[in-house]
DNA sequence: GGTTTTCCGATGCAATTGCAATGCGAGTAC
DNA sequence: GTACTCGCATTGCAATTGCATCGGAAAACC
């Protein structure tokens, strides 16, 4: 057998250019030999990894989604208190620094390919209901813990007193509000102050 | 002279078929020819009316932003009370119906075009300022009437109590609120129902 | 050490791209 | 009626695109 070679590894990093480019010149920009020259290889070397275009931008748009998935795994400190540990998860979605500015034009230009080709955005896309159902958790959690009663994240159980919205409700507004001021931080829309603020308003309602 | 011919006219119309292009296979499919065909008329009637690609696509950008402003200013029902009217608004944000499920494809794709482009776009896209002013002057008089007070949207006075986030922060975050679930439901990250019931769940908490 | 199988660089090709250049027809001003 | 100018269709071209093909080189296994 032949030169073992880590597929996997070599893939990543041809999808990491591919981000890269489409971050500063948007997915139209994307081609085998920009994309190839962006990550120093030859355009025979991405062919070998990818049989097509298409599933090399179905690869990149998986990465990204990880690379997501992978920060917010990394921030979350359960050791805060419910509404901190929150804000922390929001927090990261917004393109505060230059490098989540950077993955945030990437993951624009991919919503809107996801948009249009839905069929290999569904094939490849996380299932966005998990962290939904966590940052809701949170929400009762905190609730419960204000009136006394012990917060348990994981239970589920249904609060009795409606002193806020509705948790799911609650919580699918926080991920999509944060997502919705991403891009207007990207689009220069809005400021990064102005966004903290609301995501912050939005934070206290939400928690009562 | 020669023939006169209505100029705004036929780059709107050109625009149109750019737009629906976007909307169905993304900005990538643009090219003159494709543009043209779905237009009905000659790649070189297209060469006519716009010296290159791009100033094709800044005033296709503006198209979409004008024709969202327009649908705004259509949907103004002045006479409804603040929240039904901000409501009103913020729905026709959402792609509900596949009309605006198309314009919505179409602005997620120059969103992220602008993004990239962000010269382009500052000096095409309209201030978001005075809507955000307009809703949050909403919400204020909708709280002063809730304290027996008339409400005066055009005042800009400042409310004494706080019984809800500053109404700034409200408005740039119902907005964006908006435009998150607008594009999740696009993604088919998120049901249309789930969107209604997070819009008006902010909504509720927004108005006190 | 030979074999074999994977890796990957180089080259070629048909299709498409944005755009320039050319030409002409039609309609208006005179 | 004539001339002139704008409106636009056609054609051509260099560059770029995605992809197929070929060839060699390097490494693991016998």
């Amino acid at each position: 057998m032949p030169k073992k070679v880590d597929h996997h590894a070599r893939r990543t990093r041809i999808a990491d250019a591919l981000i890269r480019v489409a971050a500063r010149q948007g997915l139209e920009a994307v081609s085998l030999r920009l994309v190839a020259a962006e990550a120093g290889v030859s355009t025979g070397m991405v062919q070998h990894y990818f049989r097509d275009k298409n599933s090399m931008m179905a690869f990149a748009l998986r990465a990204v989604a990880e690379r997501v998935q992978d920060r917010l795994e990394r921030a979350r400190p359960d050791a805060l208190p419910p509404k901190e540990s929150v804000r922390g998860f929001l927090m990261q979605l917004l393109p505060l620094d230059t490098e989540r500015a950077e993955e945030g034009k990437a993951a624009l230009a991919f919503q809107a390919h996801a948009a249009v080709h839905s069929d290999v955005a569904g094939a490849v896309l996380p299932d966005p209901a998990p962290l939904r159902a966590h940052i809701a958790d949170l929400i009762r959690s905190a609730r419960a813990g204000r009136t006394g009663q012990a917060g348990r994240p994981g239970a589920g159980g249904k609060a009795r007193h409606a002193e806020g919205p509705d948790p799911y409700s609650a919580a699918v507004g926080l991920l999509a509000l944060a997502e919705g001021l991403g891009t207007q931080i990207l689009t220069r829309e809005c400021t990064p102050e102005d966004a903290v603020a609301a995501l912050d308003a939005q934070l206290d309602t939400a928690f009562g």
